[in-house]
DNA sequence: TAGTGGTCTAGACCACCTC
DNA sequence: AGGTGGTCTAGACCACTAG
């Protein structure tokens, strides 16, 4: 662990376990420095750590102050998350039924976005995600079989994909680009889906690794009134 | 301008002018140090701002390395925006139409999110806002009299409600923690958008200035078939 | 093993806030 | 004017990648 994460963690456990009250000043950079016997700009990247995470704010010239009013901070869309951590995260127990898997050739559209070629096979993974039992998401993955390999069929797991690629190929998804939508009347649903028509977001992502390359594309009609969510706007 | 400003927005340019190809390796630290006659940490500061805007990305011991996938970074949510930047960046032009301001005491839910006292009377401020004349978003906006006075209904003028609070209070608008839904049957919309049933997409915010207060909240009922929203998860 | 980025230091000077 | 954060430096050592 590197010095600076430690520091940062400290402070965040001083912040949680309330030795500061809100608008509160914490020590000066130069004091911090000294307490943790460590460099200032050490103990600058511990504190733009909390500022990323909305713990602080700062004022040039004037200090670090906390903040608490950054509420809902946690489940914010902002952090790459599976919708497994997300379901996880909400203290729901998550399982996935009507599983189904099929190939196909890709479309343009996938062709421009996975940076893959015509010859290429897709593997298309259908399932409804459940918390509870109770059925939160319909999802639509599509990844190339250049990837996977043609028995994926096979060997899939129920549970995150992208937790999947990590432990059986070595893929680490680390980021995302997801376009948010409202769903449309075109839009087809699982019935169970539809059954008691809640309110419904559409989230097209398309999933990179460590390395830039973009990997799968995914489909999520997420049910918004057992779940919400934020963005933070910086 | 600081060195480091400067010295990315040379790099920026020279790859926004293709000097470099998609997966092409760019220059180590080590020579853009001496390039640059500045100290590698200077740059380090230069290049981590253009992996936070996508332009780049880097692998330890290996390298920094272009990145072109990066489709629609420049209208994500991440970053803050008034409804007029956003409209503007559309390449369309703004406008309101049946603007309406009253006043009456917050509820509970206010009182809490802008932390004020039950004593403070809330301006709302309600329109329809169009995009080369075509209505676009249902918005409502809430603040607090304390902060912008009781004069407010006379002296307000339409466009960014934010551009406005910067000219006249010297509030600056610099975050938001937004919450995006899915339009639910309750929701209340004016005739004038629902007129050809367009998708659409509820956001609701609460705005921070510089200094972390909260200081207005904001409900937009966003057309989703005119202007499209990314969000970059990281 | 050589080269690259990641962390850390001690000190300097500047910009801004507060009194 | 004194205190605080913001930028910048030159150099050190470590962690990781690649041939």
């Amino acid at each position: 662990m590197n010095k600076y994460e430690e520091i940062s963690k400290v402070i965040a456990d001083e912040i949680d376990r309330n030795l500061f009250a809100e608008g509160d000043k914490l020590p000066t950079e130069k004091t911090l420095a000294a307490r943790f016997q460590v460099s200032r700009e050490t103990i600058r990247k511990a504190l733009k750590n909390l500022i990323e995470l909305g713990k602080i704010y700062n004022i040039q010239g004037s200090g670090y102050y906390l903040r608490r009013n950054g509420l809902h901070m946690a489940s914010t869309l902002n952090k790459f998350s599976s919708i497994t951590e997300l379901i996880q995260n909400a203290n729901l127990t998550e399982g996935d039924i009507e599983v189904q898997i099929f190939k196909r050739k890709p479309n343009d559209e996938e062709i421009g976005m996975l940076n893959i070629n015509k010859q290429d096979s897709m593997f298309i993974l259908e399932r409804i995600r459940t918390a509870n039992g109770e059925s939160i998401v319909y999802s639509r993955n599509i990844l190339p079989q250049s990837i996977v390999g043609q028995d994926f069929a096979e060997y899939y797991e129920p549970g995150s994909l992208s937790k999947y690629l990590e432990l059986k190929y070595g893929i680490y998804i680390v980021e995302s680009l997801m376009e948010i939508q409202a769903v449309r009347e075109e839009d087809v649903l699982p019935y169970r889906l539809k059954l008691s028509d809640p309110p419904l977001l559409k989230f097209i992502q398309v999933h990179y690794d460590d390395k830039a390359n973009p990997i799968y594309i995914s489909y999520d009609y997420m049910r918004n009134d057992l779940i919400r969510f934020y963005v933070r706007r910086t």
